[in-house]
DNA sequence: GTGGAATGCTTGAGCTTGCAATTATTTGGG
DNA sequence: CCCAAATAATTGCAAGCTCAAGCATTCCAC
């Protein structure tokens, strides 16, 4: 009784595999488009990631490594990002009257112009690299996404 | 008549901004899972893609260029990611005697064996990846994917 | 044919990132 | 109180990639 059940999951899985391909292919234009967008403000999309994660947070401060957590990026690559963007005013270093050991990031105010800015250069990219899903697709391709982003890290 | 028009794009272009940032945070997971799996192969994610497009092209020899093309990659990084793989037998290089400027990469009978292994990993993975999703969902994200991969560079 | 443009690949320099080791600080059991 | 373990960040090194420049070869208009 396992002969049919195991090449049927075998078939599946080879279907699944074209999709993981797929996104990986579309992730490579995805890079490239909305990089291209992006430079014109003179960011890059991971520095894009990061200064999104501080807009969206009230107090638009956070710890390096609750940082890395959200952007995908490992600790020293954080540290890394960051200093160029901290000499360039995007964002500033702040120390942890609690805890010595953190370091936060708070986002100034020139960093929050700039990334209002890229957020309209990336909202149109965005809706270009989309384009071809009709409405109803588009819907679909939103809730997928959804569940696939649930647990992130 | 353009105002709502207007902010109707906008929100459509939010909404689209979204779905951009899922996938990018998307292709991290699948960066990381996909590259996990492989490496008990001794390949990446990127070696995997080359050796895929030469196992699925009839003569499994194609030119640089191409493969460069192909697998999102620029020329010089094809010939960064070739040269160790050639060294560990996986493809072998060929000269194309009507055209001396160009330079064929053959898969050869190890890198053949090693990537029918590996796309069982890669399979296996992918399923892993992608089991949130319900029949359904995978269908119509499966569709999504292949509109949106249809120009792909 | 011949010389300049086009094509295919490689190489040098540099950027971005990860991993492992290191440093600094905090925490908790005794 | 103190020392070992845990935690946060940084740094050295290396991998993987791009861009621009360079070289060899082919193509094409004349």
């Amino acid at each position: 009784m396992s002969e049919t059940t195991e090449s049927e999951r075998v078939k599946g899985e080879l279907a699944e595999s074209d999709q993981v391909m797929s996104l990986i292919g579309l992730n490579s234009k995805i890079q490239k488009r909305i990089g291209g967008a992006l430079s014109a403000h003179g960011i890059g999309v991971t520095e894009y990631l990061v200064l999104n994660q501080l807009y969206a947070t009230p107090t638009q401060t956070m710890r390096r490594s609750d940082l890395a957590e959200r952007v995908g990026l490992s600790p020293s690559g954080v540290t890394r990002l960051i200093t160029p963007m901290e000499k360039t005013g995007l964002v500033q270093k702040e120390d942890n009257p609690r805890d010595a050991r953190v370091s936060l990031v708070t986002l100034s105010a020139s960093g929050k112009q700039i990334y209002e800015d890229a957020q309209a250069s990336f909202a149109h990219a965005s809706a270009a690299l989309l384009e071809p899903l009709t409405d109803e697709q588009l819907r679909a391709f939103s809730e997928c996404l959804k569940v696939l982003s649930k647990g992130f890290s």
